[in-house]
DNA sequence: AAGTCTATCAACCGCTATTAC
DNA sequence: AGTAATAGCGGTTGATAGACT
């Protein structure tokens, strides 16, 4: 393994491709076939290395890539797609014919990323942020000042929606009898708070809403069965200890999986937790990840009414400034997986 | 008109996975 | 089975064009 010696710097030119260079890929190819990366630049009297030409070749001179502006189908299927990919660029191209992975990233980073942020939602998670929560007026509340023992999670009645990374710093930070409010207010202050459209678009919800969040569908299991029992009941909970332990630990599915799933329209449901909304995601815990379960709740439910097929262009008028973009985005949240995503494919 | 800022995207880097021996 | 070569992937960088002041 290690690094490929084709990129050691041996006086091979680099940067920007030249029309002859180009000129001289395609025609050696056309010919031969690319063949051996390796070896194709000295028979084709190129000084590049071999990597450079295959990027050369996959990522622009490729007869088959679609060039031109991203139309709202592809971009549809670009955000579906990462929902269940995460950041598996290759895996997404190839879904999108025409289309590279780097073309793909590109376009996420500079376009679709900035969009879910500023609607508010985690473009890695594809769930709403934490940080647009207000914390510290949470912890100034009665409720707060009744009990230091205090379960966050059910306190917020917001665990579903939480950044796990958050609801352990918020843990520590509550349990620590020293706590500084100051603290979290400046924590708060660098959250970059603002009206979030989490509020109207991702209401919070009860334990009792989640335990059954869409009739019909039944409610989640662990590893070891299709669907995790019932949540407990409020008066079930330990009462001074913490849920936390299962984002720190994560070794078992945590039994109230239905805490991970957002209801994201009347007829889909969302994964909050990044292990499961990015199940292939290298970070998550294989321990922890059933891919009976991770996918059920993200594909179609039996009460889907009216299932939106990934080319349906009736979604979305055909607009094309940020802002319309925006709104037709927050649709796109919305969204549930067409049929013809296989998601078999994936694992 | 000139300078600065911002967005875009082609290309590179460093790593892992796969294949060949 | 072990090692090296190669292919491929995802993150990042840097050049550049266009917008803005």
């Amino acid at each position: 393994m290690g690094r490929s010696p084709c990129c050691e710097k041996n006086g091979l030119k680099k940067g920007p491709w030249t029309p002859e260079e180009d000129q001289k890929l395609m025609d050696y190819i056309q010919k031969h076939g690319h063949g051996s990366w390796r070896t194709l630049p000295k028979n084709a009297g190129l000084q590049r290395c071999g990597k450079s030409c295959r990027l050369r070749w996959t990522n622009y001179l490729r007869p088959d890539i679609k060039r031109g502006r991203f139309s709202f189908e592809e971009e549809e299927a670009i955000i579906q797609l990462h929902s269940i990919l995460g950041n598996k660029w290759s895996a997404i191209a190839a879904r999108l014919p025409g289309r590279t992975d780097n073309e793909i990233k590109n376009y996420w980073n500079t376009h679709i990323r900035k969009r879910l942020l500023r609607m508010g939602i985690d473009p890695v998670t594809h769930s709403p942020r934490l940080d647009l929560l207000d914390l510290s007026s949470l912890l100034s509340s009665p409720l707060y000042n009744q009990s230091h023992n205090l379960n966050v999670s059910r306190f917020l009645g917001l665990q579903p929606l939480m950044n796990p990374e958050l609801l352990r710093l918020a843990t520590t930070l509550l349990s620590d009898n020293n706590l500084d409010l100051h603290l979290l207010q400046n924590l708060q202050e660098n959250n970059q708070l603002c009206n979030s459209p989490v509020q109207t678009q991702f209401p919070s919800f009860t334990s009792n809403s989640l335990q059954n969040p869409i009739p019909g569908i039944p409610a989640c299991t662990t590893s070891t069965d299709p669907y995790p029992p019932p949540l407990l009941n409020e008066t079930q909970f330990p009462s001074n200890e913490t849920s936390f332990s299962v984002w720190q630990d994560n070794v078992d599915l945590p039994c109230n999986l239905t805490d991970n799933l957002i209801p994201m329209s009347n007829y889909s449901y969302y994964s909050a937790d990044q292990s499961l909304a990015n199940p292939l995601s290298e970070y998550s815990n294989p321990q922890s990840t059933n891919q009976n379960f991770i996918f059920a709740p993200v594909l179609s439910t039996p009460s889907s009414p009216s299932p939106t097929p990934l080319n349906s262009s009736s979604t979305y008028i055909n607009s094309s400034t940020e802002d319309e973009r925006d709104s037709n985005c927050s649709n796109m949240l919305k969204f549930e997986l067409p049929y013809i995503f296989d998601v078999n494919e994936f694992m």
